[in-house]
RNA sequence: GUCCCGGUCGUCUAGCCAGGUCUAGGACACCGGCCUUUCAAGCCGGUAACACGGGUUCGAAUCCCGUCCGGGGCACCA
């Protein structure tokens, strides 16, 4: 049988990193084993979901290279892949349920139940619901009818307690440590081996609402097994819901697929990654010029390592070796630092073997930052082509754009206090820069080499060191302190404009 | 409270299942040096971890037990 892996986002928000991430190795195991990836969009809570939002996980889905072979969109056998338009198929379980009296009806209202939660919080228990309606006879049950009440549907957990029912092999298991044999779901958990969990802890869960929803947990059920799902890798949290899953596959004589839980990303604070941390949804980091290949390996590093000694891993490379099993059980802390490093060699890479990939990139990141129309004229995207040169390896992320070369987009450029009172309010800096700044203007060639020979001859006359001139020169051309070679620079930035801020900046030299 | 999962350098991790080759390896970050007109890159070097306590064993990061710490579940949420 192939192997049938799936995603399903609920679509209230944009795709978050740590859903991305466990939706790639979903999408690798598939991949891996020749089988299919399906996209199921889970959008019960009609409330919190929109069309909008599907869209957009869909496009940042794509983005970091993963496809599906069915979903919402593309269609696919075992559709519809919109849990709001599979309710008949929850309505037709929950109805086979109660035929196998599996389930059964629940008339406790709201009040009553939360009756009962006080009672165990008092007491320090664990919530579990009492089976009061468990065993209603047809009198009372037409005496609820007869009231109007609204009933949900609960799962009979009780069916599975007779330990003639556990097999030694299965998910279903008896065990005895002593004090009477107890029963066990066993979930054989391809990442962390088999996990068992006491049947006593589980009580009659709520399988559909009293307005005839199916809940998540049976909803789940229902779609994997009609979607023909062979694979579940899920996070860690749904580890507890597992039992009550499996209890609800066995109930309908299903076979559950395998299952993975895979630690949950976490922040700095090693609590769960969300909001609070910042940079959290998937398409910042597309904003910020991440390249969704250096994301994919990433992605991949965190949790499963392939090979000693080697980090970079293509696509293909992954998706030739990954392996569940493999899979690391602590929970990774999303470390921007190294998703830096790892950004910057591919965009070294992509800059080498697609620069008109990196051009359009880095264009549409200085629009954003209001340094260039979305439209840029063609000399305009030249400019930007040769400042990309002289860049070079500078550029890890988007950011770095800004850092070493805004002063290019802007006139004048934004000058940092700290460097002009350091360089430029020097003494005899002022004259100096007048000098060169007529020296450049009067330049045959207007080139990188011919500017360098202009500065250090000019040095020379002046009686300084060549390195002592340099930083007043950068700082008057561009602001900073750091940045690309000088004379590259100033070759880049043209005649006019260098001249003009060198007079600038011996203006604010010679100012008092 | 209870159930479940986890715990190797600051971070990602290798090693753990099949104890010795581990005075615990690599990478990112950090620190120092070289190179150099600055920064980045590159090269060289450095700091830095088996959560703790008991066992078992000739020998434990690796096996067992306990403790501590962290995370998650315990909904008519997903």
């Amino acid at each position: 049988m192939s192997v049938r892996t799936r995603y399903a986002p609920s679509p209230t928000g944009m795709l978050h990193v740590g859903g991305a991430w466990m939706t790639f190795f979903n999408w690798l195991y598939a991949r891996r084993h020749g089988g299919q990836f399906i996209l199921r969009i889970e959008d019960t809570d009609r409330s919190r979901s929109t069309e909008y939002y599907e869209k957009l996980i869909m496009d940042d889905l794509r983005w970091i290279g993963i496809d599906w072979d069915e979903g919402p969109d593309v269609g696919g056998p075992h559709g519809p892949y919109r849990q709001t338009e599979r309710s008949t198929l929850y309505a037709e379980a929950a109805d086979e349920l109660i035929r196998r009296q599996a389930a059964y009806r629940c008339y406790c209202t709201a009040d009553e139940l939360e009756a009962e939660r006080a009672a165990a919080a008092a007491a320090q228990r664990a919530y579990r619901y009492s089976g009061r309606c468990r065993n209603l006879t047809p009198a009372q049950i037409a005496a609820f009818e007869a009231e109007k009440r609204r009933y949900t549907i609960r799962f009979r957990t009780e069916s599975f307690r007779d330990p003639a029912r556990a097999t030694t092999g299965g998910w279903l298991q008896a065990r005895d440590d002593g004090s009477g044999p107890r029963v066990f779901v066993v979930v054989p958990d391809l990442i962390r081996g088999e996990v068992a969990f006491d049947l006593a802890d589980i009580d009659d869960f709520i399988i559909v609402r009293s307005d005839g929803g199916a809940l998540y947990n049976f909803a789940n059920v229902v779609d994997d097994h009609d979607i023909r799902i062979t694979h579940v890798m899920r996070g860690i949290q749904h580890l507890t819901n597992t039992p009550k899953q499996f209890l609800m596959y066995g109930a309908l004589a299903w076979t559950p697929p395998a299952v993975a839980h895979a630690p949950e990303l976490a922040g700095l604070d090693r609590k769960k990654l969300s909001k609070r941390h910042g940079d959290t949804s998937l398409r910042e980091y597309r904003d910020e010029l991440y390249l969704p290949e250096a994301m994919v390996n990433f992605f991949a590093l965190m949790g499963w390592y392939p090979e000693e000694g080697r980090e970079l891993f293509s696509r293909e490379e992954l998706m030739r070796r990954y392996d569940i099993a493999e899979m690391g059980k602590a929970s990774p802390i999303f470390d921007r630092q190294k998703l830096n490093w790892m950004n910057g060699e591919y965009m070294r890479l992509a800059m080498q073997q697609e620069p008109e990939r990196v051009l359009d990139l880095i264009c549409g990141y200085l629009a954003r930052h209001g340094l260039l129309p979305a439209e840029p004229t063609a000399m305009q995207r030249a400019l930007v082509r040769r400042v990309l040169a002289i860049l070079g390896d500078r550029v890890k992320v988007g950011a770095d754009v800004l850092t070493y070369a805004d002063f290019f987009f802007q006139d004048p450029p934004a000058m940092d206090d700290a460097a002009v009172e350091k360089h430029l309010r020097a003494p005899g800096i002022g004259p100096f820069l007048t000098a060169i700044a007529d020296r450049l203007d009067a330049l045959a060639t207007f080139t990188a080499a011919a500017v360098e020979s202009e500065v250090r001859a000019t040095a020379a006359a002046f009686g300084i060191a060549f390195k002592v001139v340099v930083h007043p020169i950068r700082v008057a051309l561009t602001g900073k302190t750091i940045g690309p070679g000088l004379f590259e620079l100033t070759e880049a930035l043209g005649r006019e404009r260098a001249v003009s801020r060198l007079r600038a900046g011996a203006a604010i030299a010679d100012r008092d």
